[in-house]
DNA sequence: GTGCTTGCAAACAGTTTGCAGATAG
DNA sequence: CTATCTGCAAACTGTTTGCAAGCAC
């Protein structure tokens, strides 16, 4: 989340480019995951958007999540037992620490190491396309509360 | 799968331990498990079961499943788009190849460098307990048939 | 004005739960 | 004999879909 404007407004162009078009809804959400940096959940989305918009639904949401995947500016954390998290200024994969207690997530900076992906390729003869890394623990926040 | 015979035996031996009942039906997934390294879904193994057992039930299945996760026997791949899969032969963090075509899922033998975990700890302040690494690619069968 | 988008509700899929009857120990 | 386990069915949860009405362009 380096600059949440200027992110806003690249979201904004994309789909201006590609000539989605700019509903109210569309824009206050991605408002909202430009300036997000915990990963918010759809419906913690959802909860927010509703602040402005009260009748705003969760297929909204949804659709314009998934619109946003597709065109690459999303990225999806899916979890087969919680909520799904969506990360909207770091769209590319990227190592993340999820805390099992509260579900906290954030970034990690080291950088996935490029031997291994090439090691991995060779010994298992596929193409990589993508990954996803993710370190579980207990952050410091559930630590002191122990 | 070292030793399909002798895993399924270890994973015996450990509801024995434990005074959890050895029906029929457990023994037969357990030899199911122990003999795979396709990484199982719960339908895929309720499909096998069912040869011998007909009336078993996908509850049963699932049950057994989160037993033996619950007892650390059983390592479960997650997947919010997909059906989660199962790997009772090394039933600890790995890396996993995964084919974003044919869903195949293969081990991957190298290790997490541990320093990176250690990293992360240091930069994130969590106590790091657990991870997982997943490779998505095409393999080879998919990349032939293009 | 046109057709994409919204909001609502129903559908969906995989997994979990509740309970009565069956069975391992 | 008894507590655990099975099989069935219903419930659950997060997400997706269908469709009529609304609105961006």
């Amino acid at each position: 989340m380096a600059d949440p404007q200027a992110r806003f407004e690249e979201l904004v162009n994309k789909l201006r480019e590609r000539e989605y078009r700019l509903t109210p809804q569309r824009v206050a959400l991605m408002r909202l995951l430009a300036a997000s940096d915990g990963h918010p959940s759809a419906s913690h989305l959802y909860d927010r958007l509703q602040e402005q918009f009260p009748t705003t639904s969760p297929g909204t949401i949804y659709k314009t999540l998934n619109l946003l995947k597709d065109l690459d500016e999303v990225l999806e954390l899916g979890f087969s037992d919680d909520d799904n998290r969506y990360d909207g200024n770091k769209p590319y994969p990227h190592p993340h620490v999820i805390c099992v207690r509260c579900r906290k997530i954030m970034d990690l900076e080291v950088g996935m190491a490029q031997n291994l992906l090439q090691e991995a390729a060779q010994q298992s003869g596929f193409q990589i396309v993508s990954h996803r890394l993710d370190l579980y623990g207990i952050c410091p926040d559930c630590q002191d509360r122990e």
